[in-house]
RNA sequence: CGGGGUGUAGCGCAGUCUGGCUAGCGCACCUGGUUUGGGACCAGGGGGUCGAAGGUUCGAAUCCUUUCACCCCGACCA
């Protein structure tokens, strides 16, 4: 028997951690077409509690829930420059509408279309083309809008969950009056995804904007949420973007305002994916497998009966449905306690290792010795030991359990970037802490620096051989004079550095 | 699209260099039994057009030609 449940550890080879982790826990696997992901229904369960969480924060926020076509007309995306030479690189295209029998028995492409279809890699153009319809007058605004979805980018190098060709999503679209109005748009949903992050998540997050050369194309600022992994690289966890008049003019989502002029709305678009299941995994998981935050755990708790003889069957099971019913009635977090029953005809070790590697947060084991005391055995993932306790004691408790449980994977994930962010003078020291010991296979090193920077090509010129990148611009600093660690130029901006994702 | 690699049972692989019995092993799966408060053990069993096509040969997983797919390293990325 191995000493972790996972193999390799983290510290032996991170990556293929990850992959053991997905695997182990069986919360996706790859499919037979290239690139995308099956979302297992485990898998799927923490997906929905994202999207209820996050569903009920943007309607909070004064958002609606529409749904637009998968297919864009080619045309649209050719209307913003910018935004078609980020994306034209990695769109998948309809340009047939049937099929026909080909010549070897196999089926052949036919009907081509009078203008090609793009599969969504993002929804602003069609969105856009709709808004531009429904916006007349300023009394139309603001325009509020929320899309789940799947879109396709055709990447050439996939991780489930942290890149494939197919993701879902949620895409936030909205147009304003004025320019301050959407700015404060595009920061109130960095705010909501930060909280959903923190506290929901248990994932600490740097709120911040990106430099010119990881903007949204297309967009005039892009705010996002850096979040650092246990490898100590940078994850994009959610992005909010100012998109300015660039789409609206673009695509003549214009208004009579006021005054009786017309005038171009000022857009915001801001998106979150599955890719946080994948940070989910990489921030709290651990060497015996998926380790979930209970706020987003598809079950809290799983009881698993003891059943030796079977003459006990019958006692142990009525228990433990009582003691199901009993634990559905404790609230946590607003909602029952979500709690199963695992009666499967399994060895005791194995059962308890196959809940562990999925991540449950609480597992009871009950049985003839446990009833006798009118007891469970209690297991926490965030605790190697199990205990026993009297069952009335554990009922109590629950809630508060599952409450140190999700503040305890907050404190430790804080812990682990604060006690891997630097902040350097020197480019040495810069260039040392990001240089693996190990050039052949690099061990666990670097982390986040902070440090005094000028957004320029020469900064990126110094970082690109590092493969080091900014991650953000920290927003609400205050401005201190600084000298840029890369050029040497005199300059108030800061950044946070690391290698990412 | 550049450089490297791999295709043999559901998964992981050996066998290929040096062609030769019925193509093997581990895990998983099925059956029976012994077990069961900590990832069991014993016995038996099912499952393969050896990525595909063509060629050489008495004989090809193995040699030759072509082709397809996937993986890793680069450019791009929620």
């Amino acid at each position: 028997m191995a000493k972790t449940a996972i193999t390799p550890t983290r510290e032996e080879d991170y990556p293929e951690w990850y992959q053991q982790v997905v695997k182990a826990a069986d919360l996706a696997e790859n499919s037979p077409v290239r690139g995308c992901m099956v979302i297992k229904p485990w898998g799927y369960g923490i997906w929905e509690n994202m999207q209820r969480v996050l569903d009920r924060m943007f309607k909070d926020t004064g958002h609606e829930n529409a749904y637009f076509p998968l297919f864009i007309p080619k045309s649209f995306l050719e209307k913003e420059a910018e935004h078609v030479e980020g994306f034209a690189k990695e769109c998948a295209i309809v340009t047939h509408h049937r099929l026909e029998p080909g010549p070897d028995g196999g089926l052949i492409p036919a009907g081509p279309l009078d203008e090609p279809l793009v599969v969504r890699p993002t929804s602003e153009t069609i969105i856009g083309h709709m808004f531009a319809k429904w916006i007349d007058s300023y009394r139309d605004l603001p325009l509020k809008i929320n899309q789940w979805a799947n879109v396709v980018r055709w990447e050439m190098r996939v991780r489930l969950f942290l890149r494939t060709a197919e993701f879902l999503w949620q895409e936030g679209h909205t147009a304003h009056a004025t320019k301050e109005e959407a700015l404060e748009e595009t920061r109130l949903m960095l705010d909501v995804y930060a909280d959903f992050a923190e506290n929901f998540m248990a994932m600490p997050v740097l709120k911040g904007e990106k430099t010119k050369g990881e903007r949204f194309p297309g967009a005039e600022s892009t705010l996002c949420i850096e979040s650092m992994m246990q490898d100590r690289k940078a994850l994009q966890a959610g992005t909010s973007h100012f998109l300015g008049q660039n789409f609206s003019k673009a695509q003549e989502i214009k208004f009579q305002n006021a005054e009786g002029g017309e005038s171009f709305a000022w857009t915001t678009s801001w998106g979150l994916s599955t890719r946080m299941i994948g940070a989910l995994i990489m921030t709290h998981s651990d060497d015996d497998g998926l380790v979930l935050p209970p706020r987003l755990a598809p079950k809290h708790v799983v009881i698993c009966p003891v059943l030796r003889k079977d003459e006990d069957r019958t006692t142990v099971m009525e228990y433990c449905e009582k003691l199901k019913q009993e634990i559905a009635a404790v609230r946590y977090d607003d909602r029952p306690v979500e709690v199963f029953i695992d009666d499967r005809d399994m060895r005791g070790g194995e059962k308890k290792w196959y809940h562990v590697k999925r991540g449950v947060p609480v597992r009871l084991e009950v049985g003839p010795r446990d009833i006798k005391n009118d007891g469970v055995f209690v297991g926490r993932r965030d605790q190697p030991k199990s205990t026993g306790v009297p069952r009335a004691e554990f009922i109590a408790q629950l809630p508060t359990i599952l409450a140190e449980i999700q503040q305890g994977l907050f404190d430790r994930a804080l812990q682990m970037r604060e006690s891997n962010t630097r902040a350097f003078d020197s480019l040495g020291e810069f260039k040392q802490f990001f240089t693996p010991k190990n050039q052949d296979r690099p061990e666990i090193h670097g982390g986040f620096v902070e440090c005094h920077f000028v957004d320029c090509d020469e900064t990126e010129e110094i970082l690109k051989p590092l493969k080091v990148t900014p991650r953000c611009i920290p927003l609400d600093q205050e401005p201190v004079e600084g000298t840029c660690l890369f050029t040497g130029q005199k300059t108030t901006c800061r950044g946070v550095f690391g290698k990412s994702y």
